[in-house]
RNA sequence: GGAGAGGUGGCAGAGUGGCCGAAUGUGCCUGACUCGAAAUCAGGUGUACCGUAAGGUACCGAGGGUUCGAAUCCCUCCCUCUCCGCCA
């Protein structure tokens, strides 16, 4: 949620931010409600302390004489009139927050000005495309693809995007996540198991809702989420808390499965494991000071990074630009990693921060040491990494002429063997 | 899922229609005493919104209702605990 604060001082600031993002909202109409709301509220409380005198006064009369019984036909008449005012009050507010969930945050000035994908900076390149294996090809024609991730019958079982892995396969993808966890651990991320399912107000709060209502699925019944990713459970674990400065900053990652329902972005590119409605992610959030979030977003993406290249996985990272950025975000890096066979970039991270835009949100605030109001921390989180997209690049990158593929070393003794056969 | 009890400030806990934003205890902060600490004493100690300010308003799980007036009465929902049922 943008500062309101900021949007009443310098309305021109907010439209302009937005202008450069591929989001649309009536800022003056949200202007104008605010002033209608300002107003209301004044005159609401206004006749309530009145009415509140006034009842005050009633207690020293004694009940039933002519006094009292005179007094009260006035305040009856009062009564209703607050309680109107007081009912259009509380619409006049519940379309004005309605209005403001709608703002998108706006991009940080660091932030490079594009029209659309195409003019995302390559922020930096690692590793060396020309050294892979000259018997890499496209994961999903590998020999024993098939045998190893099973599409068709996850498409009997639920649908098209919900593979099931297997044997071996299945064991590399739980070696990927012990070592993407470990890893996260030993840069001073505490480990969380979080639900997999979240209510509304924490897709609200994280800026999932309103924004990407369509792209969740819903359990109908219980009116549940089934998160699209951990960022949501894991910030909300201390929403509508407060934390003291001397805590921040905060550190925390997880590992969940995300469900993503990704409607109408089916089409070319999207074989094998490409895109799916469902996959594997580890999650690194940050909770900040607001005066270190940027910093504390190069560590974060340096923490993302470091995963590749002990992965031995060439990689690049893009600085997205200001129309290719999300709603709730302020800065972001994409992480692409290069799968060999596809010859083509795969993202599998997102790093970024979100500056006091949830924080607003989900009422996560700090207490500044010195003194002086709570106000809200920064939130940053990023993939470190989504598990699909990488197990295409070591397939790809790393597959041999009889089929086999050379398991990364360092994933070696988690996987449990050198070749995956 | 059924029956019962309950949800009040950082925590514990009183309050069953007005004198209650809320007793009391405890924790925390500041000061006094002390060489220092403990103990003791005194003061302070929530969040949000409106207002230039003075100040005002709201919040006792959430939402609605009754009433001149609601933490307190009524309704719906959520959650916790106890017992029963079911169950990995």
């Amino acid at each position: 949620m943008i500062d309101i604060q900021i949007l009443r001082d310098n309305p021109e600031r907010v439209r302009q931010g937005i202008a450069l993002k591929k989001f649309n909202c009536d800022l003056d109409a949200i202007l104008a409600l605010d002033v209608e709301r300002r107003q209301k509220v004044l005159e609401s409380e206004t006749l309530r302390a009145e009415q509140k005198v006034a009842s005050q006064a009633m207690v020293a009369l004694d009940k039933g004489t002519p006094e009292f019984q005179a007094k009260l036909e006035a305040m009856q008449a009062l009564a209703t009139r607050v309680k109107a005012l007081e009912a259009e009050t509380k619409a006049v507010e519940a379309r004005w927050e309605a209005l403001l969930l709608t703002i998108p945050n706006v991009p940080h000035a660091s932030v490079p000005l594009g029209k659309d994908e195409t003019e995302n900076q390559v922020f930096k390149t690692w590793g060396n495309m020309d050294v892979i294996s000259p018997h890499a090809r496209p994961h999903f024609d590998i020999p024993n693809f098939e045998k190893w991730i099973d599409f068709a019958r996850g498409v009997k079982v639920t649908g098209a995007g919900f593979p099931f892995y297997i044997g071996p396969m299945a064991r590399l993808v739980r070696g990927l996540l012990n070592l993407f966890l470990d890893e996260a651990a030993s840069n001073g991320y505490t480990e969380m198991l979080s639900p997999h399912l979240v209510n509304a107000a924490s897709g609200t709060a994280t800026g999932q809702l309103p924004d990407k209502e369509g792209q969740m699925y819903f359990a109908n019944g219980d009116e549940l989420y089934l998160i699209p990713t951990a960022e949501v459970p894991v910030t909300n674990f201390f929403r509508d808390e407060i934390f003291e400065e001397k805590d921040l900053p905060l550190k925390r990652c997880g590992y969940t499965p995300c469900f993503r329902r990704e409607a109408g972005s089916w089409g070319a590119h999207v074989r094998g494991l490409n895109r799916l409605h469902q996959f594997d992610k580890v999650e690194l959030v940050k909770w900040t000071h607001p005066d270190h979030s940027f910093a504390e977003l190069e560590s974060l993406r340096e923490d993302a990074e470091r995963i590749l290249q002990k992965l031995e996985l060439p990689y690049r990272v893009l600085l997205m630009c200001t129309k290719d950025i999300g709603f709730a975000h302020s800065k972001q890096y994409d992480l692409e990693v290069w799968a060999g066979g596809q010859k083509r970039w795969l993202e599998v991270s997102s790093c970024s921060n979100f500056t006091d835009f949830q924080a607003r949100r989900a009422g996560i605030r700090f207490r500044p040491q010195a003194g002086g109001k709570v106000q809200p921390v920064h939130t940053l989180n990023g993939s470190a990494l989504a598990i699909p997209r990488v197990l295409a690049a070591i397939l790809e990158n790393n597959v041999e002429a009889d089929g086999r593929v050379k398991i990364p070393t360092i994933l070696q003794p988690f996987f449990g063997g050198a070749y995956l056969e």
